[in-house]
DNA sequence: CTACCACCCTATTGAATGGGTAGGGTGATG
DNA sequence: CATCACCCTACCCATTCAATAGGGTGGTAG
């Protein structure tokens, strides 16, 4: 389960990319668009500045902007700063393994050959969709309504 | 990420599809076996019993065995009952839907659709693998060790 | 240079969850 | 009727989650 904190985070991103190229956005703009609790999030956009997602200007006509090209920064890489590994259980993460301490031999245990297709398709799904795709996605299916009606 | 709960859950139950046909297990053997908590393991299994994956018999000779073949009992019934929906957000859960508080329109809303992807595909893998199937993957590996000797 | 603005940081809080334990009840064998 | 093994209720502790408070810091503008 994806908690609050990676939910507002990519809600915040998503804004963000909306916004890319017309300079920074105010946390107090982005958190009234997107409902979001405004010192929660203030919280948030600074740990995904502290990982090098996004850049910050202080003072009058400052805010947020990303760091990197929507096309460039995946649900994956936020996914992972606010809400840890993807895997299901530690022996089957890359990014953060760690051997279960009640199983006698990993190659033989039964769960973990599910658990590792469940990570592969996970990350196949989270790292390969930026930013960028999403909003392509929603902005597609739009259109197509506004062609129907 | 699968809670301990559930992970021993889902290794109780493969131990029990090890033991098929082979009258019922105490759950003192199952725990020694599997490395889990006595009292914790009896809550689970009473838990997967009130389901109706698992039937018990009191007294002496008793025990628990699965209610249904083996490969009739899939990773993902396990899970929903001891760790709740598979879906990463409520609102693309299909046993357990719910709306989003904060969401102004869900058709345009771009976490939504990936995430819609994400319960599809934990759901296509963890809804086809059975107890059976599970088993049998690593006793091939094994099986392809042992030539390899 | 000073007022203001908006990000930055630390600490706290209250509720929920996770993981597990205690202790006895119940009903079937034998 | 004793024993065995599941059944049930209640409780406990630590951690995490979600959020808030309150002030610090550094730029900008006039």
């Amino acid at each position: 389960m994806l908690s609050s904190k990676a939910k507002y985070g990519l809600k915040a991103m998503i804004y963000l990319s909306r916004h890319e190229g017309r300079g920074p956005s105010l946390i107090a703009d982005v958190a009234d668009s997107e409902r979001i609790p405004k010192k929660f999030l203030d919280a948030i956009l600074l740990e995904l500045k502290n990982h090098g997602l996004l850049s910050s200007k202080k003072g009058k006509g400052g805010g947020y902007v990303l760091a990197r090209p929507s096309s460039r920064i995946t649900a994956g890489e936020i996914i992972r700063i606010l809400d840890g590994p993807l895997a299901p259980i530690p022996c089957v993460s890359r990014s953060a393994y760690r051997r279960c301490e009640d199983c006698q031999d990993e190659e033989a245990c039964a769960l973990r050959a599910v658990m590792q297709d469940v990570r592969d398709a996970l990350a196949a799904i989270l790292d390969n969709t930026s930013l960028a795709d999403m909003i392509n996605r929603t902005a597609t299916s739009e259109t197509v309504l506004n062609y129907d009606i």
